[in-house]
RNA sequence: GUCCCCUUCGUCUAGUGGCCUAGGACAUCGCCCUCUCACGGCGGUAACAGGGAUUCGAAUUCCCUAGGGGACGCCA
């Protein structure tokens, strides 16, 4: 058996987004649980719409979500492999030379719609003879050309997702390959890369099911034989709306970047999304991969909840330990941080940013509303120096008669400003002796 | 309109005719732990889209209905 090989194949013509980059997730896993090599191929077959500057932004997101890549390919530098396909469709009669215009096209679809026909192509261009054709050439018409479906069959394949799926292909048109200006439809060149990578198996969304009963066709006027297929249910978003590409904005990888959401939770998350695996914050790309299979995979559209994958991610970063986030800690601009501050706040922090909320509420200027001002002077005058917090506690304790919630969140309100956070002990020492007098000063100087 | 796919707790799902008074995970709620917020531990609430048929027996098979998604592009 041939060695596997998958590939990642997408349009530099806008963001990556949760739905695609889970595709690349999926055939990575894919890949790596096999022992084969994941290919990277930039879909740029449509100059009007792809740009380099958007294809370095997906490199950029690939990476930063820890995927990598065993080759590289772009379709706008492999237009010699087409030209040489498509000679042969022509010798063999698998394409034919088409003259209606778009609007032409548009409008028998809109008629056909409308009268309830099915809006395929009906072919006008195949019935033409040599001379017709001759004669529109002369008035200037450039034809486009389409591929010859065997409509008499149905085409069938075992999905690796979907078991058995089997499309007739008397429903679909006969799809265009090449436009008139001589550049080649996705369709086409999508086929031609397959088979000359040797790509052993296509995993992408549902919504290719159509287009690969015509492209198993089209593989099979050019090789001969087709890879094996893997068609994962498309994600959606919570309100039912499709993640698409045209959409996804608030889904796109570079806002999940930035809302400070860790790259392998994004990995985890959408590695498992969909399956019967249960997201594990534990999980390493080993184990990931291990688990990996498309049995577990269902057959509905998963949602996809940013929450759940927030959730995931503040626990993944819970487990980090201080040499993990040293340097994240450090890009943030922040002074004085070491393991007992990390140790302090880490099970209190969403994404790694708010350490710097705590930072400044550690080590900054501070409002606090206490209003107990007998608490507040009894806090004063039993603080002790050096700073203890056992030895202030049990003396406050003490004085003031309190204990439990009335003893310390008066006591986490002036040293915080905030009634929720990490344990009191631990940035209490943090915080220190004189930040902590000057504290429960500003507090007393307010009242007065 | 045509073709394809899908439909189990709020969410992701287990389930291939009796093991299902439907299991797990996340969320949620409660209790315990803790001199505080949290973490943690323990427990609870919560679902087979609807209708027929087959069967001694159906979440599981078949049919119909409803709903959702996708495709039908000189996009990918």
């Amino acid at each position: 058996m041939n060695k596997v090989k998958v590939r990642f194949a997408p349009s530099p013509t806008g963001y990556l987004h949760a739905g695609n980059i889970r595709i690349a997730v999926l055939n990575y896993l894919f890949a790596r649980k096999n022992g084969g090599v994941f290919v990277l191929r930039i879909d740029d077959t449509d100059p009007e719409r792809s740009s380099r500057e958007l294809e370095k932004l997906m490199l950029e997101d690939l990476c930063w979500i820890g995927i990598k890549w065993g080759e590289f390919f772009r379709q706008s530098e492999r237009i010699n492999k087409y030209i040489s396909a498509m000679e042969h469709l022509k010798s063999t009669g698998r394409i034919y030379p088409c003259y209606e215009t778009k609007e032409e096209l548009a409008l028998k679809r809109k008629t056909q719609s409308m009268s309830g026909i099915p809006p395929v192509y009906d072919r006008a261009s195949l019935r033409l003879d040599e001379a017709q054709k001759k004669k529109l050439e002369a008035n200037g018409l450039k034809p486009h050309w389409r591929f010859k479906l065997d409509d008499a069959k149905s085409v069938e394949w075992t999905d690796l997702v979907h078991g058995n799926i089997s499309i007739p292909l008397n429903s679909v048109s006969d799809p265009i390959l090449i436009k008139p200006d001589g550049s080649f439809v996705y369709t086409f060149a999508s086929v031609v890369d397959d088979i000359d990578m040797g790509i052993t198996h296509i995993i992408r969304g549902d919504d290719h099911i159509t287009n690969t009963a015509t492209q198993i066709d089209i593989f099979s006027a050019i090789s001969g034989k087709s890879p094996e297929f893997a068609h994962v249910p498309l994600m959606s978003a919570p309100d039912g709306q499709e993640v698409s590409k045209r959409v996804g904005s608030a889904l796109s990888i570079c806002n999940i970047r930035e809302t400070g959401i860790l790259p392998e939770a994004v990995f985890n998350f959408l590695a498992s999304l969909g399956t019967s695996n249960n997201p594990d914050p534990a999980d390493t790309l080993d184990s990931l991969v291990e688990k990996f299979s498309f049995e577990k995979m269902s057959l509905a559209s998963p949602k996809f909840f940013l929450e759940e994958l927030r959730l995931l991610s503040k626990k993944i970063l819970c487990e980090k330990s201080f040499n993990d986030v040293k340097n994240a800690l450090q890009t943030l601009g922040l002074e004085n941080i070491s393991e007992i501050f990390w140790n302090a706040i880490r099970e209190n922090i969403n994404s790694i940013g708010e350490a710097a909320f705590w930072h400044n509420i550690f080590y900054g200027e501070i409002n606090a509303e206490e209003k107990d001002k007998i608490f507040l002077r009894q806090m004063l005058d039993s603080l002790p120096n050096p700073f203890d917090f056992d030895a202030w506690l049990a003396s406050l304790k003490n004085i003031s008669g309190k204990k439990g919630r009335d003893l310390f969140h008066p006591i986490r309100i002036v040293l915080t400003g905030i009634d929720h956070g990490p344990e009191l002990k631990k940035i209490a020492h943090i915080i220190g002796y004189e930040r902590i007098k000057h504290r429960i000063e500003k507090s007393l100087m307010v009242l007065q």
